[in-house]
DNA sequence: GGAGCGATGTCCT
DNA sequence: GGACATCGCTCCG
């Protein structure tokens, strides 16, 4: 192998990546890997993807977090420890993941809304029931359609370690670092709606909903 | 292609 | 009882 060559082995991220607050957190995860292992109909395949959509949540001074609320047995993962999966059903019949963020004791978290699938596409679109050739964007370009394609659940998932090698979902870097990110709104909120605290990977295909650069208005690029 | 809307479980007021 | 960090289907242009 050249020197040159990178080592794209993906390597689990630590614990300690989670450790910064929410909007940084949400930042370093674009283009990460999400890696789902033995899951439903892929006992011996890792279902793949690509972070290319986040939106950070804080545990304080933030009406939009579910947090906002308090410590309850519902948010109890979002107030422990850093790089746990939160996972919570939504509009009586979707799931989205979480990531815990913050030392043991504060709530801030990232939503994962989109990925690129890398791996698995035929098992994705069999757990979202679309035919095997379905197009790849149609798999996880939202947050209840990544759950699903992923076999993610509350039952299974929520207050799951996304740090451990024992865990059948992880978060892992392959040395990809996107070129250049942009920030919107939050999606789908009434409270707090107006915080840039969307993340995307700029010009990339599979985010959930599309950003229209507005001339004359900039978007922030980080 | 875009706006409108129904489905439907869980949690908090 | 109402709100909800969604999705996919209709209907209309």
């Amino acid at each position: 192998m050249p020197e040159t060559m990178l080592d794209t082995t993906p390597k689990l991220l630590p614990s300690g990546f989670f450790l910064p607050s929410p909007d940084l957190v949400a930042q370093q995860l674009l283009g990460k890997l999400l890696v789902r292992r033995n899951g439903p109909g892929n006992e011996n395949v890792a279902l793949i993807g690509r972070i290319v959509e986040t939106e950070a949540y804080f545990g304080q001074d933030d009406p939009a977090a579910h947090s906002a609320a308090g410590h309850t047995a519902r948010t109890s993962v979002l107030f422990g420890p850093p790089g746990r999966a939160y996972v919570y059903f939504i509009y009586g019949m979707h799931s989205c993941l979480n990531v815990s963020c913050e030392p043991d004791g504060r709530a801030g978290s990232v939503l994962i809304r989109a990925l690129e699938p890398l791996a698995g596409l035929a098992a994705m679109a069999r757990n979202r029931g679309l035919p095997a050739g379905a197009a790849p964007r149609t798999l996880a370009s939202g947050p209840g359609k990544l759950c699903q394609a992923l076999g993610i659940t509350r039952a299974a998932h929520n207050g799951m370690d996304l740090t451990s090698t024992a865990s059948d979902l992880q978060i892992a870097g392959d040395g990809y670092q996107p070129e250049e990110i942009v920030a919107t709104t939050r999606i789908g909120i009434t409270k707090a709606a107006d915080r840039p605290l969307r993340y995307l990977i700029a010009g990339n295909q599979y985010i959930s909903v599309p950003y229209k650069p507005v001339p004359g208005k900039q978007l922030p690029v980080i």
